[in-house]
DNA sequence: AAAAATTCCGTGTACGAACACGACATTTCA
DNA sequence: TGAAATGTCGTGTTCGTACACGGAATTTTT
């Protein structure tokens, strides 16, 4: 029989017994409040690191009176079912359970189809004084506009989705979305029973500003590379601007028709309940159909079987995790992972009840 | 913009002025201890309620010196690597971050292979006082008997990875075995160009003593009878006794050759890798293999394409969760989740790396 | 050399709840 | 009716850290 017990904790009074200074002073030593002699200072650091104190956060938060604050900075929801109210369920968890250590989250949102408002909520950010920002870098040139501001200010920052590399942002929480859309790309592989037709669907604008979208295709087209090297599967991609305008329904009958070979149609983000209509309605529902995450539109078309795999992200695990991890940064002054990927999970009818 | 906030906190102080007593009394209410005048009871208890009081944990367990202290009863593993050390591992997580508030586990293992042991454990159990057990149920009757004992002594319990119905237990955190044996089934037919025979295959003794193999053996077979109604496939179950035992490759053989249509293997549990070794061995890379949980052994072959699908069930997240279950039951007293399914998860070459 | 400014550091109180001690009131028993 | 037992409650200290205040020592200024 094994037994975990906790360590015996090192008080700051057992410190400044040892060092043979006061409690006041460890604290100045510790905080970098007031003034400290010099020799003084060294002495206390060096039995801090011997005897490796860890401050009692229950009391020490017990007894500070400030609390820190972070800023959320999240695409705005179209509908109480679309995807970004996830991970914001994610985020007010965490709040949920951090909040008895004094902790104050404001949320900002903007449009996913207006860069501006982005740039404008990223300066109602940049007014107050925040210790931390959650950001989705949904827009590539204005994120790295706001990383700059932050990095000025010292205020550290997680992303969140998708990722901006080398800037010095404390931890990115998502997928690996070239990965995933590899996965992606097997499920049809395995799954069709010969050589077919298979249709890559875009539903966005401004596609070369969505670099996740793009890296979901990418996986996709290597994977078949990769395990079809002779090219028996074809491969067609289409890309839809608009995707709340069905007039987009005769693009996609005329790639269908005109190739005759069509099986399977993979969507590269959560839009693709918008097909699985398309597909209802003329009665396709042969073709194996791929997409995105689970909101309600495509839990529904999963359950009915339009939809045969969504893959996902949990994303509520991912808003959670981002706070958590900016406060471990921020509070707890722990050294947190630079990158977090999520898993690639596979939804189908029979595991979605269970998935969380 | 939306601003989260942690509401006003309602102090034992503030329910003392309140109730014009003082704050022993307030003390002695909520745990009652000492005595306390009816009449005044019930007037602070009515307060209590009307303010909804929720005491500060911080201030509670930093005042407090009395320390929690669980039991965790589970299999032995069998190698460092194996299926047991990954709740383990979630159980160790969860120690790290509860400890603050003084919580101490001591761990006891039985043979998976010998009841006898489980019944030795389960009685040093009982000698020792502890405030919960997280336990795995491996053994039905002797685990009923451990339950039996526990409620008479007003211990709370959580099961994880099995379950037993009908007894006053805390939560179960698990698998629903039954939906993952019919998703297991959903693979097959997806993947399997056409009708063919699936071997479904038990490693274990006693096999009824092991409910949830006999639970995914059900949910695959009723997958089946839903979605192939003419049985166009046929299935058929082989129990293994002893895994270990090579001798078990002249079974498989024998009914492969006998049947001749043998496309897909289905394994009920971890030790997927036993077969995939006499598949890799013969030669027999094209039938299609299916197994349960990411262990070292079977993440190989998954990789070299042996086995196809992993179905995964988050061991850690369990072990983190019975933990921390029972502590929220024990020690903050909030109502919890009676029954916790765990997601059914499906790995693939493609999405082991990023699974956790 | 005295006054002013600065550096350095110890003490005391607060955070909110737990719990021990003992005061006072009431009841029980002889 | 008085002593003993019991019931009811308020006070004070403690947990480990944060932080304000102010005293003493040292340095700088005039």
């Amino acid at each position: 029989m094994k037994i975990i017990e906790p360590k015996k904790r090192i008080r700051i009074k057992d410190i400044a017994e040892r060092a043979n200074v006061s409690i006041g002073t460890i604290d100045r030593v510790l905080h970098n409040r007031g003034e400290v002699n010099a020799e003084t200072k060294e002495r206390v650091m060096k039995i801090l690191e011997e005897l490796d104190y860890q401050p009692n956060i229950l009391a020490s938060t017990l007894a500070s009176k400030k609390t820190v604050s972070f800023a959320i900075l999240f695409p705005e929801p179209q509908s109480d079912e679309s995807y970004w109210n996830k991970p914001m369920n994610g985020v007010k968890q965490a709040f949920n359970e951090l909040q008895t250590y004094g902790i104050k989250i404001s949320v900002f949102r903007f449009s996913q189809t207006d860069s501006r408002t982005f740039a404008e909520q990223s300066a109602k950010i940049l007014e107050e004084q925040f210790d931390g920002v959650v950001m989705a870098p949904f827009f590539s040139r204005e994120s790295c506009r706001l990383v700059t501001e932050l990095n000025a200010r010292n205020i550290p920052f997680v992303f969140i989705d998708s990722d901006i590399k080398d800037c010095e942002k404390i931890s990115y929480i998502g997928q690996n979305s070239y990965q995933s859309g590899a996965l992606s790309a097997k499920l049809f592989d395995y799954t069709l029973p010969g050589p077919a037709s298979i249709l890559i669907l875009h539903f966005a604008k401004e596609m070369d500003n969505h670099n996740h979208l793009v890296q979901r295709e990418k996986g996709f087209y290597e994977y078949f590379r990769q395990n079809d090297p002779k090219g028996e599967n074809k491969l067609i991609t289409l890309e839809i601007e608009n995707p709340s305008d069905k007039s987009f329904f005769g693009k996609v009958k005329q790639t269908m028709d005109q190739d005759g070979n069509v099986r399977g149609i993979f969507v590269t983000n959560s839009q693709v309940y918008r097909i699985a209509e398309f597909l209802e309605q003329q009665n396709l529902q042969h073709i194996r159909l791929i997409g995105h995450d689970l909101i309600r539109e495509n839990a529904a078309f999963l359950r009915s079987g339009v939809i045969d795999f969504l893959i996902c992200q949990r994303p509520e695990e991912q808003g959670y995790k981002a706070v958590t991890t900016l406060f471990e940064h921020v509070v707890m002054k722990k050294t947190v992972m630079n990158e977090n990927y999520t898993s690639i999970d596979i939804i189908t009818k029979e595991n979605i009840d269970y998935y969380k």
